[in-house]
DNA sequence: GACTAAATATGACGGTGTCAAGATTGAATA
DNA sequence: TATTCAATCTTGACACCGTCATATTTAGTC
């Protein structure tokens, strides 16, 4: 169908991808916890077992949302890396507060991105870990250009792993603490990851 | 009822008790998503809805097991901390390990004490929150005196609040990455502490 | 135009948390 | 000791949920 613009169809069309609109919208509004296969199905106006001829089952649904999510979060660290004006060390806290702040506007997702739910036992999808694992390594480059340029304290011998694990830890912990509630002063989340980038950086 | 050692008796006698404690067993075994109220119920060999007696709801009985988790964490560091033996420095590597090892060896126990289920919104018990706060105290507390002593490494005014939270955030983040499946060396976990402790102190 | 495979729908099942109403009991009161 | 009463526990019911088996509709192909 092309030119018909949208009347009641027994096909879609373009079922797939608007579940995954759908749901990541539903997700934004009420959070993982109001997002259910059969609430997404009225809403796009569908049976409740439409979706199960483009998703296995719910997780592979969630997986497809946190893919997406992976790809954003990778982008950003891209053109942020990549930026001309900033110094090294500017980009190194940009890093920082950009990382958090992702998850502080997009809570649900990130939440659903790094939640058990996606990666325990064998829930993991491939397409998921093709998106996901990139982007993580993408983390260990830039940590790397980081210390061969001597910016980051550390004493004996350097890997690029293992810092890029501690400084992912922290960014990913910080973010965790603020949308989940624990930290409840989000308005000082600039001044944490100011301190944060202060802590890391050689004096 | 004393003598009569265990007969099949309308009132249970310390249900609420029995409850947290098989609680907490299902959710060592199964994790979170297998603990449910009726299977929790069936096993205490009470009905469904008798838990409902001593907890509002599914959520304050969740933060009744976080409760004690977060009494066990505060022990923990504290014990560590005014340990005789070990130097300033190495309490602070203790602190670190410590606090990944507790995740890593109660994993679905730490998912709960720091999951949004039993945080966001109004979730939280007043007891929960009780247990919770000073082990957070706490660990501004450390924190506090390792900076007064000049172990970490800062430039700038210094903030014991702003450290802790950096210093949490990092061990939380790693300890979250773990559990959740996304670090899959588990068998590193003490390098990856050990890098971290040599990130944060001053050389 | 008939056929096939993909897409959608309906019905059903077992599971969940939780509310309302009734049954049982232990302990305090008289 | 007899009675009352509140705490405790049970049964029944409801509205959700994910998902399977089966039937129906449609789009595209020979």
């Amino acid at each position: 169908m092309k030119n018909t613009p949208e009347k009641s169809k027994y096909h879609h069309g373009d079922l797939r991808t608007t579940l995954l609109t759908v749901a990541g919208e539903m997700l934004k509004e009420g959070g993982i916890e109001e997002l259910s296969l059969r609430k997404l199905a009225a809403r796009v106006g569908v049976s409740r077992t439409a979706p199960y001829h483009h998703f296995k089952d719910k997780n592979a649904l969630l997986c497809g949302i946190a893919e997406s999510g992976f790809r954003q979060l990778h982008q950003m660290n891209k053109s942020s890396f990549n930026a001309d004006g900033p110094s090294t060390k500017e980009k190194f806290s940009s890093f920082i507060h950009e990382y958090v702040n992702f998850a502080k506007a997009n809570p649900d997702l990130y939440e659903l991105m790094f939640g058990r739910t996606i990666w325990k036992q064998e829930n993991s999808t491939s397409e998921l870990r093709d998106a996901a694992y990139p982007c993580f390594q993408y983390q260990v480059n830039m940590t790397r250009e980081w210390q061969q340029l001597k910016l980051l304290n550390h004493s004996g011998e350097e890997s690029a792993l293992r810092a890029s694990q501690v400084l992912w830890g922290t960014v990913h912990g910080i973010a965790k603490l603020l949308i989940d509630g624990i930290y409840t002063d989000v308005a000082h989340v600039e001044e944490i990851c100011d301190y944060a980038v202060d802590m890391f950086l050689v004096h």
